[in-house]
DNA sequence: CTGTTATTGCTAATGATATGCAATACGTAG
DNA sequence: CTACGTATTGCATATCATTAGCAATAACAG
């Protein structure tokens, strides 16, 4: 039932937002158990955590389904909160040769973007 | 004092850190006045926070001193923890160019690389 | 059907951070 | 310096996300 709660759900979710989706769904699931079962859907790597510096200030973490999807990174909006999601291979490939230039052999990274989008670029400027 | 030892740390440090700091040098701060005090000295651009995703399961945020030094990222070893910073501006300038490509205008970014160390990739293969 | 093991829910613990408030330090006008 | 209004502290307590303990329940295998 998780699992396929996840799986229909597009955005970034808290575990406080899959308790909801499963009530929905007529499953009453106590939101200990879906903090005990995260890890292992982010290990069997069918979610990330995607907890952003951003909007870290107090509240949940956020998690997203990337079972089968490609990787990408985050752009997101100051104001509004809006996320887009960006891949850009170039990036990827400078960050290796950064990490190259240390010795380092690179794992995975994690980058956020945040700026204004065009909407509130004109609504608060 | 809580400028004064903040600006003789070289590391990142944590709240905690900055009590046992300033407890070093003979002043008993309370660690809620520290907590107090960090929000007005990021504002100020004096610190900047850099919880990092990579070490953020479990423990406090940390933040490091950045006032009057140019803006720098950060490679982690996964496996000891040793943070090195860097600059690379051929990756700065990527990140301008996908924020305007969505029509942002770019604010801040937070980037983390994470990966195996020299060391660490010999000891654990 | 029955004993064995894995998963759940409930309740209470943790640990970082924030808040209420009374006590203290500070800065300034007299 | 001296008294008073304001800003800053410390202490105790609240918050809130996440975890842990444990007994109840469901899943599984023979
Ligand atoms: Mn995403
Ligand atoms: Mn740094
Ligand atoms: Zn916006
Ligand atoms: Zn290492």
């Amino acid at each position: 039932m998780l699992l396929d709660v996840i799986c229909n759900l597009d955005f970034h979710f808290t575990p406080e937002d899959l308790q909801t989706a499963l009530a929905d769904q007529g499953c009453n699931m106590a939101l200990t158990t879906i903090y005990r079962n995260l890890p292992s859907l982010e290990n069997a790597g069918i979610i990330r955590r995607t907890t952003f510096m951003e909007e870290q200030e107090r509240g949940a973490s956020t998690y997203e389904h990337i079972w089968g999807k490609p990787h990408h990174d985050h752009l997101l909006c100051q104001n509004c909160g809006q996320k887009i999601e960006f891949q850009y291979d170039a990036l990827e490939v400078l960050q290796e040769e950064v990490a190259r230039q240390h010795g380092f052999t690179l794992l995975r990274h994690h980058m956020e973007l945040v700026g204004l989008c065009p909407q509130c670029q004109e609504s608060a400027p």
